[in-house]
DNA sequence: GGGTTTTTCTAACTATTGTTCGGTTTTGCT
DNA sequence: AGCAAAACCGAACAATAGTTAGAAAAACCC
């Protein structure tokens, strides 16, 4: 009765690893519990050792993305100075962002795609742990608008939204090797702050 | 022998509508036929009648949902003066690309939340209508920078990237009723070409 | 080594899956 | 009306789904 968890943990991270892909792969209802077993170089039954049903495993996939996105995000902003521009925060934000994707990639992948298919029940669980991150977007954006760095007239709820739409895409089509993390954060966030347009080009609206 | 399809491609557009929710809802794998016939108001057999395989049903969704898309924006680009400042014409493809998803919205939804799921030859076989859509985007913008509309060292492989993963992700969060169609691709194009950031603020990068 | 606990396997159970097919109803036409 | 085609149903098929339970194996401790 000691602590019997650190040898079964390394299967159990065995486990949820081989179903990130699997889910990610197959959708929520494609991915077999006979599959998910045979990724993880196991039998079904066993499964069920480790975590009680499908819905325990695909809810601990769905958390383990979004904890560990909400944890790099939290520390990668406590460890900007106090005097840092609205910019820097955003630029910041967005290769964490992007970084913490890729590094995940099968939970991200699997949390994105499989979201919308999992059980109700599973899915209003899950949002509890969403809703924060959104609010970490949000407050970055209002602060540097308050402090005069934003356009005033700019619309933040659509670049929130505009923003997260292509982060979360970016799984989607980053490849590692052919660009670099930074590029692709720093090249959002150089059209996210300046725009396509050359400055004082045309009318705007 | 004449023209028997009149009749028949009623019903077989309750179907594949019908399909294109339950697809949505629950993933290639967790669509049942029975609960997709049910939606149609038939019984599992008769989907057969219509479409002969599963495979099939959702390919016909993938197809029209990319069809319905690639159509509206020719159109609406076609309907443009040849005048047309590069801005206009990305301020166009935006409101063209949101409108469609928003009155597609079902396939828009069960098209970007199934095609990584589905069968590997099928994605391949859709994916043929949507690398000429990519292009459409890659054309306005490499025209608007030629014309020097855009910022000469402005990457528009990435731009092309947060557009269309920004563009695609508000078939996720638009709910009709509280923002308008205009509203949103205006004000995503105002980020996309002007930015957030106050002119002549900071300094780029 | 023996004894215990942790981990995995095997074999099964029921429910449900995509699909088929012969029969039945509906429709369109004359 | 009557006939033929079109559209649908009902019941079944083999395959596979999630899950369970008991036996077997592996790992651990003394």
């Amino acid at each position: 009765m000691t602590k019997p968890l650190a040898k079964s943990a390394i299967s159990q991270k065995r486990v949820l690893d081989a179903a990130a892909r699997i889910f990610r792969d197959y959708g929520y209802a494609g991915a077999t519990m006979r599959v998910i077993a045979e990724e993880a170089g196991l039998k079904a039954g066993s499964l069920y050792y480790h975590y009680k049903s499908k819905d325990e495993l695909i809810s601990a996939v769905l958390d383990l993305g979004m904890n560990a996105a909400i944890e790099a995000m939290q520390t990668a902003l406590a460890a900007l100075p106090a005097e840092a521009t609205g910019r820097q925060r955003l630029e910041v934000a967005f290769r964490t962002h992007v970084a913490t994707i890729i590094a995940n990639g099968d939970y991200s992948l699997a949390t994105s795609r499989v979201y919308g298919q999992v059980p109700e029940a599973i899915r209003i669980q899950h949002q509890k742990l969403r809703d924060p991150y959104g609010l970490m977007w949000r407050e970055i954006l209002t602060t540097a608008q308050k402090r005069g760095e934003f356009r005033a007239d700019a619309n933040l709820t659509l670049a929130r939204l505009l923003i997260l739409g292509a982060l979360n895409w970016t799984a989607e089509w980053f490849k590692p090797g052919s660009r670099s993390i930074d590029d692709v954060a720093s090249g959002f966030a150089a059209i996210v702050m300046d725009g396509l347009a050359v400055p004082g080009g045309g009318s705007s609206g």
